[in-house]
RNA sequence: GGCGGCGUAGCCAAGUGGUAAGGCACGGGCCUGCAAAGCCCUGAUCACCGGUUCGAAUCCGGUCGCCGCCUCCA
């Protein structure tokens, strides 16, 4: 079986289309990764729980999926088509830093929070810095198909040599042309042209620049994930992955550098993007009070699995709304799933596999239609509240969902384990519930509202009360 | 100017021809000394107009609104 049934959408052709493998039972799959000189954000967020999502269901129907996320650690300039500051030496120079403190330190953040959101380690996390020598070598090659010219500030790639240029994203060079940008580079042929080697300017020392056979400098940006990919996962691919802002320029340069390089085609099989977080028209900032990072959300309370929550009950394709209410929802729904989860834990006994099969099909069957997480939460749910299914079967189902779903229903304690202890406010609950035992309701009443001004929340159990800061 | 997406109950959202999944909130109920927590029940004809069809949220045309990309960007 394995791909049988399997359909994603492929942007390169507009539609659904089933997977088929290069290789039967192996996945060779690509994800862009984050640029290291700032922090990434709840929408960038998005983009790698999307591509951990393609992985484990890719796992779960068998297959051996080799994931290669890449590190953007080398200069990608602060704006303008192929000039402008470069954002790596620009966080440089404010923090007093060297690129490679930098770069180390928002890499350790960003793992930080795909680890927080159960992302699966990717097998290869290279960076760009440390394969400059192969990107000079996919230079070299398009150098030697007469892929490149040579003007002042750096050798470019001509699109015009390659036909299926503008295929990817169907883009239309001509109707571009009005809004090319009017301070484009000096020399270049077309707009869409792009950088595969940049020069450094004569007697300004960069952070980052390298030898080349074309003089020092260093790559374009769009280079590094051809060089990577051919790397660790060989000539042709199977799944690029992507937020959908990456189609039009990046990954169409990726395809133009790829398959004149490497001389193949398709150089990737399924190109799946991942639409943006939409907030509403609110720019999310700091100084606005907006939530933004992963650190934002924690900071606020909320666990880090409740945005992956969040993020499970919209389609990937589809922009989704993030707001606070939104949020709100994702949190509590996550925790009511855990605490339905924690308590089947204890079950005893085997569950029935002929009974499990029609909801495993269903969940199975949601996700093979291009990933339609949404509708597997839907499966999920009506597992965790069934009243017909056996505890055994319900713990079953929801584990063998969540290798999926990466939400950690194996481990994460329930909202009810979660209390906690403090001598002063243990006295005054124990106070009470003294209060309640003589039939002196006002008296614990007081005692109850005295710790809700406080913002704490007595929750009375069969085990006696308990308490948690709300 | 070019390309693309979206508009489904208060909120997040599935659903692409046959009479609207799921989650959250609200309201009601159970439980509780009263609450909280938990559990149960409850709500929409699908932006608007016109067309195709036996039948449309789902196809076609138009209108209004929102968003993204074309420039580093998930």
């Amino acid at each position: 079986m394995g791909s049988s049934g399997i359909v994603f959408y492929n942007t390169r052709r507009k539609k659904k289309e089933p997977f088929r493998p290069i290789e039967p039972r192996r996945v060779r799959l690509y994800s862009c990764g984050p640029t290291v000189y700032g922090p990434v954000h709840i929408g960038n967020l998005r983009s790698w729980l999307f591509s951990d999502l393609l992985k484990r269901f890719l796992i779960s129907e068998g297959f051996s999926v080799t994931q290669v996320i890449n590190i953007t650690d080398v200069g990608h300039l602060v704006s303008d088509g192929d000039e402008g500051e470069d954002k790596m030496e620009l966080a440089a120079r404010r923090s007093g830093e060297s690129a490679e403190e930098i770069a180390a330190r928002y890499t350790e953040l960003w793992r930080q929070d795909r680890a927080a959101l159960g992302c699966l380690e990717p097998e290869h996390n290279p960076r760009a810095s440390e394969h400059i020598a192969e990107q000079i070598e996919l230079g070299q090659k398009l150098e030697a198909g007469g892929y490149l010219y040579r003007i002042e500030d750096g050798i470019y790639f001509d699109v015009s040599l390659f036909p299926r240029y503008t295929e990817l994203a169907g883009l239309d060079l001509e109707g571009q042309r009005d809004v090319q940008r009017i301070d484009a580079v000096k020399g270049k042929r077309h707009p869409a042209d792009f950088a595969i080697w940049k020069f450094a300017e004569p007697g300004v020392k960069r952070l980052q620049e390298w030898d080349s056979p074309w003089g020092r400098g260093f790559p374009g940006w769009h280079l590094e994930c051809s060089a990577m990919a051919v790397k660790y996962l060989g000539e042709k691919i199977d799944i690029h992955t992507g937020g959908i802002d990456l189609a039009s320029v990046h990954h169409t340069n990726e395809v133009a550098q790829s398959e004149c390089g490497f001389g193949v085609h398709p150089w990737v099989r399924h190109w799946m993007h991942n639409e943006f977080l939409d907030f509403g028209g609110e720019k999310m900032s700091k100084s606005k009070g907006n939530v933004r990072t992963l650190s934002d959300l924690t900071g606020r309370g909320y666990d880090p699995m409740a945005f992956r929550y969040f993020f499970l009950q919209a389609h990937y394709r589809q922009q989704q709304n993030f707001n606070a209410e939104a949020m709100d929802a994702a949190d509590t729904g996550y925790r009511r799933l855990v605490a339905v989860a924690a308590e089947l834990r204890g079950v005893e006994g085997p569950g029935s596999e002929a009974v499990q099969a029609p909801f495993k099909q269903r969940f199975r069957a949601a996700l093979a239609d291009d990933l339609n997480a949404p509708r597997a939460m839907a499966v999920v749910w009506d597992v965790a509240r069934s009243d017909t299914l056996s505890p055994a079967d319900r713990r079953d189902l929801l584990l063998a969902f969540d290798e999926v779903l990466g939400l950690d229903l194996a481990h994460a304690k329930p909202p009810a384990q979660e209390y906690e202890s403090d001598p002063r406010i243990d006295g005054l609950v124990a106070e009470r519930q003294a209060a309640r035992a003589g039939k002196d309701f006002a008296t614990a009443d007081r005692i109850r509202d005295e710790l809700d001004a406080e913002g704490i929340g007595i929750v009375d159990t069969p085990e006696g009360p308990r308490w948690r800061r709300k």
